[in-house]
DNA sequence: TTGATATCTTGATATAGATCAACCCCAAAC
DNA sequence: GTTTGGGGTTGATCTATATCAAGATATCAA
């Protein structure tokens, strides 16, 4: 790999701490691919033969069942993921696909078991990511089982809000059938939901949205900081 | 801590191969008690002042919001939970109630944390049991957003047959309210859906399950290695 | 045993959400 | 510029699931 990726590598939580030569180490037996838009990086099932970085672009995880498929996070750039995967070497439970033209840095899974093995520094990272993998998994599933997809559409819409900078007006930067995907609904009814709420000051022009009152919005939403907040 | 418990615990991977003298340490710190059932052990939303251990009863971890409630998971010995917010020492993100008579080992999280800092056993196996947590979780998140309810019944009783040992008949273990909370549907719709199975050979008596022809349940319910089995 | 209480079940009804079909709109390809 | 195809929207309909109400069953304490 290319040493000139190694300093936005190295400034992830995940990397940041752990000795210099294993890092080195880590990242000479990675590489570093540019992939064209919804390119099938990973499918789940498949054995977890390597730890994924995107550098950018942005890379969708989903799932299939039986001729279903549901949306189930967006990575963006600079992280990792399938880390769980990686470390009990156990298949993927997830598939990956590019949403954009995306540059993906893909080390061996083998490597980052081995100097998960003698780098403390290195496997503390790991705790702290995993950690928060898990509570990020949790409250979706507290999510989706105690709130109606209108208020899901709501409190989504807050939250994309507060990560656009705040403004009453911002983009949704997802294509709306993956977030209804994301949001467990079907497209249709996304739109529907876009309309239920006009009475609490959305509009939808595109993916450009409107939130011309947000305590009203609030009101109706009634966001938790358990389920919402990004780093509780 | 009286020292008859410690075998025990040690025998659990999160404990087994640390360091004697942390584990003591760590277990000094540490209380047993006794609590009758239905006692709110802890609440979401506060601080992570102890790591759990279920010595023997059970414990149901659940979450409230805007007066609805769901049962996320069920606890039972000889296992930890609530690992992921002592580490992080951030907030709890379920609360937990025990559902029998439970005896629980509490131990303090500053001292987990302290240990975790120099333990590196320690520290891998807190890797291993968060990446085993997080794929449960992700787990749940597939089968409520790719199967119906009546699909998330059918499986949970194939993976409860197998829990149980295979045989035809088995008990459920879990009051079936509870279980409704658990699989996302209301009791009612529970009591519908054990009537729905029937002509897939699923017959109820009480707590006690019969499935009568295996494959035939199976056909119906497709269950998946990566939603179903145990340690995939 | 009896009474009290909670769980479970059943039926009737209401609501949320899915499906199906048609249409609009816009962007890329010809 | 026209065509083509995909995303998005809308309306009509259907299905899954929740809610409400009542009765049945089980559990436990007095």
């Amino acid at each position: 790999m290319p040493e000139s990726h190694y300093p936005e590598i190295r400034s992830l939580d995940l990397f940041s701490h752990m000795d210099e030569a294993n890092f080195e180490t880590l990242l000479r037996a990675g590489y570093v691919q540019n992939f064209p838009p919804q390119i099938e990086l990973i499918t789940e099932g498949e054995s977890s033969d390597f730890l994924h970085v995107v550098l950018s672009g942005s890379v969708e995880l989903f799932s299939n069942l039986n001729g279903r498929e549901t949306s189930i996070s967006t990575i963006r750039p600079i992280s990792t993921f399938i880390l769980a995967a990686t470390i009990k070497d156990a298949p993927y439970l997830m598939s990956a696909r590019t949403l954009e033209k995306s540059r993906i840095v893909m080390i061996p899974s083998q490597d980052v078991r081995s100097i998960f093995e003698v780098d403390n520094h290195f496997a503390r990272a790991i705790v702290t990511e995993l950690a928060l993998c898990y509570r990020t998994v949790v409250k979706q599933t507290k999510e989706l089982k105690l709130r109606t997809s209108l208020e899901r559409l709501a409190n989504y819409l807050l939250r994309q809000q507060t990560r656009a900078g705040g403004g009453s007006v911002f983009e949704l930067e997802t294509e709306k059938r993956r977030l209804a995907s994301y949001l467990g609904m079907t497209p249709e009814n996304l739109s529907r939901a876009f309309k239920a709420l006009r009475p609490y000051g959305v509009s939808v022009n595109g993916s450009m949205i409107e939130i011309s009152d947000q305590s009203d919005l609030i009101s109706f939403a009634k966001p938790s900081p358990l389920i919402d907040d990004k780093d509780v």
